[in-house]
DNA sequence: TTACTGACTTGTTCTCACCGAT
DNA sequence: ATCGGTGAGAACAAGTCAGTAA
């Protein structure tokens, strides 16, 4: 037995070896991955962009107070400019953002400005405004040489400061720029909107990069606030940024080694939720029973994140960001109990804001045990009290790893996204030409952004650009008409019937938005696979920021691949 | 247990270059 | 040559979740 135990150990790492040899040939993120949390062994590069300085406003451009020409200082008059520069905005007519610009605003003036300049109101931007205006109308009138000027000097900084070289390939930096001075605008109802986005300095900034690496030079007389050699963090350059405190990174490009093989690995833990999803639900149900309220709590709200691909939901600071919830942080006050609504029974509405203050409004009806469950949470609590008084995320993410290795809240919404694309695409395709196919794709993940609630507002331009596409087709309808010919007939009618698909996804995309779960939620293996298939082109699906990103599925992936 | 920090993913919206129509 | 619509990419905000300190 220890014989063949041994003989079988050694074939099965001979294999092992020799896969390893095969797959390090064609596919980097394959490539050895260290055991002990390291990321990478070798990291150089340039470090940031630094923001612009600031460029005074020429004289003929003035500020008034109160009607009268006053002369700013000049941070004084960088931080006018932040404001000047957003008047067309409504949110600058905001009590709130109107508030805390002058708050911080007051705090770069002169004692002589602080004195004169005593009400945001009576402060009249509108030269500085117009000034912008022209600037960027200017910018728009250049010739073409001085555009194609511009464009090579962004290219040169791009290959200098755009790229480094981590272990051994040279990979794109996401956002090598630093954010420039301005003023925070937040999402939703923010309290600190309009406050001041301050200048990062070479100061403020910490360096990250291995030992053994040319390190990247600060500006002429300044320094970096440190230069540091850590290797089980993945990014580049940190600073703190003083609206939240929080900290701000570069990173790589989404089609960097370490970003892809991070990628495919959310993907692996969502198949493997797929395996014990069904065991975790018949848990999760006989925990509705539970004589234990916490449990109960755990298990309706892990249905509600199943079922509805609700979000985590952590705790937030009240006061600092938003009034936003996710799952566990739902209030009393979110959610209405119907025990009969029209033909159903035990319906629960849900009507929340979300994450950037997205609203979720969604009626669903529930099985009784959870009603009564709600019911239960419900009795004797305010509008403003936690609906699950006795959860948060950490809790119930406790729970789910002891469920199954690597299981955490957000998995549910990638294994459901993924899961409904492939259900989506089988049920829809049909061997059509093309543009059908493509329709049908887009209706499957269509339906997987319906269920992860990415809404949009309909853009500005969408009844105008439906009539265009619309007067297409007219015309078109007519060509074919006057058409004769087999032949022509033939090719005008496809012409005539892609326009229409083209009409009828834009119609039905009208309030979706499909990137977020395309690149956040879907796996990338899926789409190739159906292309694969289907015989249809890559790049009806992926544009090349989208191949580039998926490259790891597009290599890997078979047109028989299972989610 | 809670608070807090740090690292990383997910999210919307803005901007601008490109392209086809006029 | 110019114009306007459009998609891609940039910008940057806002989440999740793990780890550590209090």
């Amino acid at each position: 037995g220890f014989l063949l135990d041994l003989g079988a150990s050694f074939y099965s790492l001979l294999v092992i070896f020799l896969i390893h040899i095969l797959s390090s040939i064609h596919f980097r993120w394959e490539e050895e991955r260290s055991t002990d949390g390291s990321k990478w062994k070798f990291l150089e590069h340039k470090g940031p962009v630094l923001a612009p300085p600031y460029e005074p406003l020429p004289g003929h451009v003035r500020f008034f107070y109160d009607g009268k020409l006053l002369r700013l200082s000049a941070p004084a008059e960088e931080v006018a400019t932040f404001f000047a520069k957003m008047l067309d905005h409504e949110y600058t007519t905001k009590e709130m953002f109107r508030k805390n610009f002058y708050k911080d605003w007051r705090k770069e003036m002169t004692s002589e400005e602080k004195s004169k300049i005593t009400d945001i109101n009576k402060c009249n931007f509108t030269e500085m405004s117009e000034y912008f205006k022209a600037q960027s109308e200017a910018r728009k009138q250049m010739s073409k040489d001085e555009k194609l000027k511009i464009k090579e000097e962004n290219e040169r900084i791009l290959q200098e400061y755009g790229f480094c070289v981590m272990d051994n390939h040279k990979e794109r930096i996401g956002n090598f720029r630093i954010e420039p001075p301005g003023l925070f605008r937040g999402r939703g109802d923010h309290p600190k909107m309009g406050m001041l986005k301050r200048r990062i300095r070479p100061e403020d900034i910490i360096i990250n990069c291995s030992k053994d690496s040319k390190h990247p030079k600060p500006p002429q007389g300044t320094r970096w606030k440190e230069v540091r050699h850590d290797n089980k963090v993945t990014w580049l350059v940190s600073w703190t940024e003083n609206i939240q405190g929080s900290i701000k990174y570069i990173m790589l490009n989404p089609s960097s080694r370490i970003k892809g093989e991070k990628d495919w690995q959310k993907y692996e833990t969502a198949r493997r939720l797929k395996k014990c999803v069904e065991r975790l639900r018949a848990q999760y149900r006989e925990d509705w029973k539970s004589k234990e309220m916490r449990v109960r709590q755990r298990a309706v709200a892990l249905y509600f994140i199943d079922k509805l691909a609700l979000r985590a939901g952590n705790e937030k600071e009240e006061g600092e960001t938003a009034d936003t919830v996710g799952c566990c942080s739902l209030r009393v006050e979110h959610i209405k109990l119907y025990p009969k609504m029209d033909d159903q029974e035990y319906v629960v509405e849900f009507d929340f804001l979300g994450k950037d203050s997205i609203r979720y409004y969604n009626k669903m009806p529930v099985e009784k045990r959870v009603f009564k469950n709600l019911q239960l949470f419900l009795e004797n609590k305010q509008p403003e009290d936690d609906l699950f008084d006795r959860l948060n995320t950490s809790i119930l993410n406790k729970h789910l790893q002891e469920l199954m290795d690597g299981l955490t809240a957000k998995v549910f919404r990638t294994y459901n996204a993924s899961i409904t694309l492939q259900q989506q695409l089988k049920e829809l395709t049909t061997d059509e030409s093309i543009p059908a196919k493509i329709l049908s794709y887009n209706r499957a993940n269509r339906a997987v952004a319906i269920l992860c609630n990415h809404q949009r507002a309909a853009p500005k331009t969408f009844e105008k650009s439906m009539q265009n596409l619309q007067t297409k087709i007219d015309e078109k309808q007519k060509q074919l008409s006057a058409t004769r010919k087999q032949k022509a007939v033939q090719r005008i009618e496809e012409q005539l019937m892609k326009l229409q698909m083209q009409a009828t996804d834009r119609e039905e995309n009208k309030q979706i938005a499909l990137g977020t779960s395309k690149l956040n939620y879907l796996d990338p293996r899926i789409s190739v696979a159906w292309v694969k298939k289907w015989d249809v082109p890559m790049e009806k699906i992926y544009n090349k920021t989208q191949r580039e990103k998926f490259a790891w599925a597009i290599d890997m992936a078979e047109e028989d691949y299972e989610f």
